[in-house]
RNA sequence: GCGCUCGUAGCUCAGAUGGAUAGAGUGUUGGCCUCCGAAGCCAAAGGUCGUGGGUUCGACUCCCGCCGAGCGCGCCA
């Protein structure tokens, strides 16, 4: 309907342009939007707005005039010229109707499109170090990032979901050396525990199973382990206390041992972590090793590609990327002095295989505290040939936790912090997915725990599931009945009074909605289109009985209500939410 | 100091590419179940859109200054 409106004044413009009552060459943007009043028709242009000062007319006067060269549509009633030179289009309701019989018809599908022609699309997201459990402060990127995929996938893209898996680097040793102490320590030797270690339950978990099942296999003397470390906090350096001991370690395990009580810890993490998505109801595509960059010698690869292209320089015994050539505020170390690659060469090597691997887009989805990362990734990008265009990185900024009207702080190093797993059990997973994406991705959040937990029943999904479930209601209702019943073939023009107009009104916007979350990677756009929904749904439900013994009516009544509660239940489940029956 | 994300009702938040009278939820106050599910509905009240300028027919939206909040600014990951 909106493109046949938008068609009607592009012909309108072009017949004033021929007649030369307007310039020809106009550059001209035609804005459709649903009116916001019912008094205001159901669509709305602002284009005679845009166009009175190239055209040099008063805005009502160029209004009035594009209204007379529009051709005359059974489908629309009524067109006319309002406040300061609007256009609205008033659509007759047997064509409106229609999107009930097309909701019904289309079902489950309702909603989706082809937009995206089946483009590929990546989007990774979490990736979160295997250093511990996931967290609340994670649920937000892993819900945001199943639903935007679920959103870019229903509008027809091809989307694959990945999380990066940072199984190299510095702070999986300290993990490492924090389940080897704990193990020690299970081997009855006095271990004065880091204070920079992981000091999480689940450190000891690991190293329970690997005295379990190893015996006395990696137990070293305390007095070794401890030769030539430097002091801890705070009389001494944390960091390099905990570094000496990664180094103690290595060097008394021996690289396969060592690797061996690395690989447990990181194994069983991961483990966890997967376990603990997809109860969230969060599903990967792949899992893509750090490690496995190296192991093919991809970041190798990486650096010889900037270097051959002229954007790598030696200095200090490093070697260093000119990302200022591309707009990053400092060059950036990708090989060290001592030979050994950094994080974030690893990072180049992992997007260059991303594009390497043939997605035409591909979405990042960060933490709030990354963003001052993005410069210099885009930069390698460009620096590689690629659009750094078609990389999108998504922030999502944390959500506060609050407890007691106080703010928790959370650490992952001190084992401190509520589990997403200990969220989904005390809120329920419908409430848990639904919470973190009613907010945009932006928009800083504060979660307090104790609403969630007490007032759970308060919380906006369940407004939206009862409206589903109370549908489902009247449908059982009919069937307990024996109520004659023929939603396929309704009357709908019956359905004329002013709750059933707005509401056959919303249900076409739905599909627009749906895209312009999609693209704009808002899915909150959908959560709010689905609580108005509810709501003029209740209200009509409280003004007006369904069952009634006008069995036309009836079916009418009953045919709108049935795709209320398709488009409700297709909404939910793109966010993973599910649309009960009964509650 | 520089950069990023923000600042909208008591609280939590919506307000796409600038558009008509700035909206929900929650909280407060008052109504609605002999009637399809009251986890609901209706009504009232609540605002200098942080602040000061600018751009124009029109600014919550765009530009600049300032105030305030959070987060970044390693040969860490």
């Amino acid at each position: 309907m909106k493109q046949i409106i938008n068609d009607l004044i592009a012909q309108a413009l072009l017949e004033l342009a021929q007649a030369a009552q307007i310039p020809s060459e106009l550059s001209i943007n035609i804005q459709v939007t649903p009116a916001r009043d019912p008094g205001q028709g159901d669509f709305a242009s602002n284009i005679a707005l845009m166009l009175a000062k190239p055209t040099g007319l008063a805005p009502r006067a160029l209004a009035e005039m594009i209204v007379a060269k529009m051709p005359v549509l059974d489908t629309i009633n009524k067109i006319e010229v309002a406040g300061p030179g609007f256009i609205n289009f008033f659509v007759d309701s047997g064509t409106s109707h229609a999107i009930v019989q097309h909701v019904l018809e289309q079902g489950d599908d309702f909603g989706r499109s082809t937009l995206g022609q089946g483009g590929k699309i990546q989007v990774e997201f979490v990736s979160a170090n295997p250093t511990g459990p996931l967290h609340v402060g994670h649920g937000r990127g892993a819900a945001y990032g199943a639903t935007l995929a679920n959103l870019l996938s229903y509008v027809g893209f091809e989307v694959q979901k990945e999380y990066y898996v940072n199984d190299a680097g510095r702070q999986m040793h300290i993990l490492g050396t924090s389940v080897w102490l704990r193990y020690l320590d299970l081997c009855g030797e006095s271990i004065d525990f880091p204070s920079n270690g992981y000091q999480g339950d689940y450190v000891w978990d690991i190293a329970a199973t690997l005295h379990r099942e190893n015996a006395e296999r990696f137990h070293k003397d305390a007095a070794e382990i401890y030769a030539d470390v430097c002091e801890d906090a705070p009389a001494g350096d944390k960091e390099k206390h905990i570094d000496d001991l990664i180094d103690n370690a290595q060097r008394l395990l021996g690289e396969d041992e060592y690797r061996f009580v690395f690989d447990l810890a990181l194994n069983t993490l991961v483990k966890v972590i997967r376990v603990d998505l997809h109860a969230f109801g969060v599903d990967f595509d792949r899992w893509f090793s750090e490690r496995s960059l190296s192991d093919e010698g991809l970041i190798e690869q990486a650096i010889k590609r900037l270097q051959d292209n002229g954007h790598v320089y030696e200095q200090d015994g490093a070697l260093w990327f000119r990302s200022t050539d591309f707009g990053d505020e400092k060059d950036r170390v990708v090989c060290r002095d001592n030979g050994q690659t950094t994080y974030f060469a690893s990072d180049i090597a992992y997007h260059m295989n991303k594009f390497e691997r043939g997605f035409a887009k591909v979405i990042n989805i960060w933490g709030a505290d990354h963003h001052g990362y993005i410069p210099r990734v885009k930069a390698s990008l460009s620096a590689l040939g690629y659009d750094a265009d078609n990389l999108e990185i998504q922030l999502v900024q944390f959500a506060n936790l609050f407890e007691k009207g106080e703010k928790i702080s959370m650490s992952t190093r001190s084992g401190e912090f509520v589990t997403l797993k200990q969220l989904r059990e005390d809120v329920g997973q419908d409430a848990a997915r639904f919470f973190y994406v009613m907010r945009k991705a932006e928009q800083h959040m504060d979660f307090d725990l104790d609403l969630a937990r007490e007032q759970s029943n308060d919380n906006p999904v369940y407004y939206l599931q009862y409206a589903h479930a109370r549908i489902c209601s009247v449908r059982r209702q009919c069937e307990d009945k024996g109520l004659e019943v023929d939603i396929n073939n309704a009357s709908l023009t019956r359905l004329d009074n002013a709750h059933e107009q707005a509401l056959v009104k919303h249900l076409g916007l739905f599909s627009e909605r749906v895209e312009s979350a999609a693209l704009r990677h808002e899915p909150h756009q959908v959560v709010n289109y689905l609580r108005e929904l509810a709501n003029q749904f209740h209200s009509w439900y409280n003004a007006h009985q369904f069952i009634v013994d006008d069995v036309e009516l009836r079916n009418a009544r009953l045919a709108l209500a049935s795709a209320i509660g398709q488009v409700l239940g297709n909404g939910l489940k793109l966010m993973g939410v599910s649309a009960p029956e009964k509650m």
